[in-house]
RNA sequence: CGGGGUGUAGCGCAGUCCGGUUAGCGCACCUGGUUUGGGACCAGGGGGUCGAAGGUUCGAAUCCUUUCACCCCGACCA
């Protein structure tokens, strides 16, 4: 990029101010800010059912990507696809106790089949005699059906393991619902794996915590910490739970990912025994885990600012966008000549590029319409350019502008589009390890929480009773306990009791 | 389920207290023209059961009663 010249970078200021002011700035109102982008951005929108969204082709296409890449990877892994019923009928559910006790106020229940017309004659009614015999549910995840499943799937030490994934939505009845974050309704994977050996089973949950770390840090730019749960936090019916925790700009945390180590709670439940080489019957060890369309809320938070969207380049529907300025037809013509050249070489290389000709909208127009929705790069092309062999390239993540010889111009935007995605990872780490904090003191912990939020990192006497009052007091809750923390001898921040670990709190989504 | 708020054009709002022309404004939309390197301008135009039902009145967006929906704050959560 040797050959490029530094322009002058536009005021945005000046730009924010003729903005109708239709959008919240992070500071005014990081909530509102959160929840303009993304129904502006169109990401997604509410819909006429209570805590349902609407995920709209911009959205959606960000979420193929993520589902893309991620089935890639569970595939590399050895991991495939199947399908399970969306209804999962009521008494699976009352087979493991914690389990039910986790799930039992968020589900939502089928109890009829059939409508009929109202005798008054205003619409219709649930035919009173077509209630079901048992009740089903509409799986809020599905460990259930799929160890119902997996008992007669297993006879031998020669079926393990099994390793299955299934791309589905769930339902969970919530009160309070967000865009992406919490909706009744989400996309997600779930996979469910049964082993020989607990420390196999034990090995794939923690194989897929890094799976899905993995994943958020190359691909989405989110530094993600890794850790287990505490109790309270543990996933109903699991033994442990591993998750992967990002840090919003707000400075609360997100629980970006999770992967259970069942133990035999599920073979148990469901009778699912194998004949082991030395011929003895055993309970199978299981795993789940799982991300969802949270993630999407993730990725809006952790990287876009007050001019919109920042999506990183590996996860952009459209990476880069070519916007011809023009007067006159003849210079479109000749306009549209080179932007299809640059098209096909940046194709060529595997980039997602869109030339956007129409002339039903202005240039600036568009640029604010792209820098809104986050696309990466943006080349503008003009008479100027055509004259000089040069291109305008703007570059979402940094604002910056700069003009380009055409001369490679491929590598050189591949190059950009590499640094970009690099930049957007350092941004949201150097961030997090700013907003990462020791506390020692119950005041000090207080303190943080109530002026900057962020991670905390602090020693805890390891009882559920501790945990529980600190979340009382402060709403910060043990997001995690690290692994392979440092072993360090400290007191309790809450109780003063010893402690040899320290753990980390925040306020989370 | 508790506490607060809002329902008027696709979106955002004014009008409601104190009833009275044809219900108004901005954005968006349509037509024509001039424009096009950071959300263009001018002119013209279309679009409303004023959340719903009932009542008071000569007359209701406005007053009364009932009801529904949604949003925000809390308890629950990927």
């Amino acid at each position: 990029m040797q050959e490029s010249k530094p322009v002058k970078i536009y005021n945005y200021h000046t730009i924010k101010e003729k903005m109708a002011k239709d959008f919240a700035t992070r500071d005014e109102n990081y909530s509102q800010w959160y929840n303009d982008l993304v129904i502006k951005a169109d990401l997604a929108e509410n819909s006429a059912v209570r805590g349902c969204m609407v995920i709209k082709p911009y959205g959606y296409a960000i979420w193929e990507k993520v589902q893309a890449q991620l089935d890639k990877m569970f595939k590399e892994t050895g991991h495939v696809n199947a399908y399970f019923p969306l209804f999962i009928p009521k008494s699976f559910f009352s087979k493991e106790a914690s389990h039910v006790e986790g799930f039992a106020k968020e589900c939502a229940v089928v109890t009829h089949y059939r409508l009929k017309n109202s005798p008054d004659g205003k619409g219709v009614i649930v035919d009173p005699d077509a209630k079901l015999e048992e009740e089903l549910i509409v799986r809020p995840t599905s460990e259930t059906i799929i160890w119902d499943t997996y008992r007669n799937w297993i006879r031998s030490y020669r079926d393990l393991p099994i390793l299955v994934n299934q791309w589905a939505n769930v339902v969970r009845w919530e009160m309070r619902t967000r865009l992406f974050l919490r909706t009744a309704e989400f996309l997600w994977q779930e996979g469910h794996t049964a082993h020989a050996t607990e420390k196999e089973a034990i090995e794939e949950a923690e194989k897929m915590l890094h799976v899905y770390a993995e994943f958020a840090e190359s691909f989405m730019a989110i530094p993600v910490l890794k850790g287990v749960k505490s109790p309270n936090e543990r996933f109903a019916g699991a033994v442990e739970t591993y998750c992967i925790e990002a840090l919003m700009q707000d400075g609360k945390a997100l629980q970006a990912g999770t992967s259970h180590f069942l133990g035999q709670n599920f073979a148990k439940a469901f009778e699912v025994q194998f004949l082991s080489r030395e011929n003895k019957l055993e309970y199978v060890w299981a795993t789940s885990w799982g991300v969802s369309t949270r993630l999407m809320g993730a990725l809006v938070m952790s990287h876009s600012d007050d001019n919109g969207l920042v999506l990183p380049p590996k996860l952009a529907p459209i990476q880069v966008v070519i916007i011809p300025i023009y007067k006159t037809d003849e210079q479109l013509a000749a306009i549209s000549e080179k932007a299809h050249e640059i098209m096909a070489a940046l194709k060529a290389k595997g980039i997602s590029v869109k030339y956007d000709d129409r002339d039903t909208y202005k240039p600036g127009w568009k640029f604010n319409e792209y820098e809104f929705k986050g696309v990466p790069v943006r080349l503008a092309m003009g008479p100027r350019d055509l004259e000089n062999g040069t291109v305008e390239v703007a570059r979402r993540d940094t604002l910056e502008k700069n003009v380009f010889q055409l001369q490679d111009i491929d590598t050189k935007i591949e190059h950009l589009l590499d640094n970009i995605q690099e930049n957007l990872f350092q941004k949201a780490l150097s961030f997090r390890e700013r907003m990462t904090f020791n506390a020692d003191s119950w005041e000090e912990f207080k303190n943080i929480l109530d002026t900057t939020g962020g991670f905390i990192s602090a020693h805890w006497d390891g009882t559920p009773e501790t945990e529980q009052k600190i979340k009382e007091e402060t709403k910060a809750t043990i997001r995690l306990i690290p692994i392979n923390g440092k072993q360090e001898e400290g007191k309790c921040i809450y109780t003063g009791k010893p402690s040899q670990q320290r753990v980390i709190f925040a306020r989370a989504y």
